[in-house]
RNA sequence: GGCCGGAUGGCAGAGUGGUGAUGCAGCGGAUUGCAAAUCCGUGUACCUCGGUUCGAUUCCGGGUCCGGCCUCCA
């Protein structure tokens, strides 16, 4: 089965072929450490994991890098305002980011550059371009000059006179053309700065990205990954910075942009008190749910974000864990389940289709419940497990989902309380005191927890 | 104004030129002391108008509506 994916480049679903198939490299474009990360950010992270997951599984090596902004003019203000000192903030809010994401199953990048530790970098690539006449210095400033690459605009598929027309903020003066963009600008006593050939100063955005994708990858790589925000002109502009200091007409081969998020309908902004950070959901929901909400739609569609999906996706892994409960003594270690698992990752080959692939999660649940051999059940199971690891879900154990000890905390009952309740509960039944019964379960219901009577006892999960 | 997406059953959401995924909700049934969980059965969906075709929700064109981007804003 080989991979396909929606490039951006070309606007087609390309077949992948990785520069070196020994070893696939893909860039994606991080947070910037100002705040914490809502659940628009979170979107392109779970979607790069669930291709970073799949890569793994058809290449020999992989290597992933994402990237910290922790040199910015929004991380600056937030200094101002708080009077915390800037290294407070981004080491605060990386240590933030790292633990929301992780609680969506996210797996760490394998670099994580930040922005910082690689200012010799920016200067050495802005030198780089001014040298081979594609930047200008101007009052302090580095600007790039977009006449001089006559493919600006490949990507956003943008001609420079649209720019231009459309340009509706004031051209600063010192720019030589009005679509010309900041390579390097000059920092004020109070403002971060370092030294650099054109005065103490500090980068500007697009340009850390193509510093750090060539230290790491060098010249050419697979894929460059982000939202769909990030076409223009961030992206758009990494092209252009890197292709001509490289004079390499091939910078990222294939380009994977995720689709927006939306809230009930809405564009997500604090203003409408429809903004939420990661944090914010995880009190209303595991992780886990908020990661099977965001698969549940195509990355590349936008996504409405309701309280009623996420209801939804924590329901349906519910229905899967309570699924792996009743075979949880079957060993599906070492089981060959690939055939079972082989729609799931042709669903995710066909561009990363895991709804799809979802739906073949649930296909499997259903004949997991349905089964009686232990052999058919083995598979069945190992099947759900490796499907879930490629999708990064069902990455806790039944026991502790069901239990509700998974971020959520516990609460009310103890286990041993709920253990000798339901001891009474089922001495009361055996002596037909339904009323009794009834009463112990209507109080383990106040407490958020169903009770689920079966031919090998009684179960229960919070709800 | 320019450019780019989208419009699927009560809801969410894949997909396809002709036997109409999947989930939630609903309805009927099995099971249960009653439930829960699970299983079985059940739904004449593809914005509109033209065109191509033996046949279009799927391809092409017009329209309507919704969303986004347009230089430092995920």
């Amino acid at each position: 089965m080989s991979l396909r994916i929606y490039n951006t480049l070309t606007r087609e679903k390309d077949s992948f072929e990785p520069v070196n198939p020994g070893h696939v490299r893909m860039y994606v474009c991080g947070p910037t450490v100002y705040d914490r990360a809502h659940i628009g950010n979170a979107r392109p992270v779970v979607v790069f994991d669930t291709l970073y997951r799949l890569l793994k599984h058809l290449f020999p090596k992989v290597t992933y890098a994402r990237n910290i902004t922790d040199v910015d003019d929004k991380i600056n203000q937030r200094a101002k305002e708080t009077g915390k000192d800037i290294r407070e903030i981004t080491e605060v809010t990386a240590g933030y980011y790292h633990e929301d994401m992780d609680a969506l199953n996210a797996l760490r990048p394998d670099i994580e550059p930040r922005a910082t530790e690689h200012i010799g970098e920016m200067i050495a690539l802005a030198a780089t371009l001014i040298e081979k006449g594609h930047a200008y210095e101007a009052e302090g400033h580095v600007l790039f000059s977009v006449k001089t690459m006559p493919d600006y605009g490949v990507l956003s598929r943008r001609s420079r006179d649209e720019m231009i027309a459309g340009a509706r903020v004031e051209v600063a003066p010192y720019k030589r053309d009005p679509e010309d963009f900041v390579l390097w600008k000059p920092s004020a006593d109070d403002q971060p700065g370092w030294d650099s050939p054109w005065g103490r100063g500090r980068p500007g955005w697009h340009i850390e990205c193509s510093a750090m994708s060539y230290k790491y990858f060098g010249e050419t790589f697979d894929i460059h990954g982000g939202g769909q925000d990030l076409i223009f002109p961030h992206h758009e502009n990494e092209i252009a910075q890197s292709t001509c200091a490289h004079g390499h007409g091939t910078f990222a081969k294939y380009w994977m942009h995720n689709g927006y998020l939306m809230v009930e309908g809405e564009k997500m902004s604090k203003s409408l008190g429809n903004f939420f950070t990661v944090k914010d959901l995880l009190e209303k929901a595991p992780g886990e749910a908020i990661r099977l909400c965001l698969m549940s739609t195509h990355y590349h569609q936008p996504l409405n974000w309701t309280d009623d999906g996420l209801r939804q996706a924590k329901q349906a892994l519910d229905k899967f864990y309570t699924a792996l409960t009743r075979v949880e003594d079957i060993d599906a270690s070492g089981v060959d389940a690939a055939e079972e698992i082989k729609p799931i990752i042709n669903a995710l080959c066909d561009d990363l289709n895991a709804p799809a692939a979802i739906a073949v999660m649930h296909d499997l649940v259903g004949r997991l419940n349905k089964s009686e051999e232990p052999s058919d059940q083995a598979v069945l199971k190992a099947a759900l497990l490796q499907g879930g690891n490629l999708l990064g879900l069902l990455q806790h154990s039944p026991e502790v989902w069901r239990k509700g000890n998974v971020e959520q905390g516990q609460g009310g009952l103890s286990d041993a309380e709920i253990d000798s309740l339901i001891a009474a509960r089922n001495a009361a039944r055996k002596n037909r005191d339904f009323a009794e019964a009834d009463r112990i379960r209507d109080l383990f219901a106040d407490n958020k927890i169903v009770l689920e009577d079966g031919p090998s006892g009684t179960q229960w999960r919070r709800a």
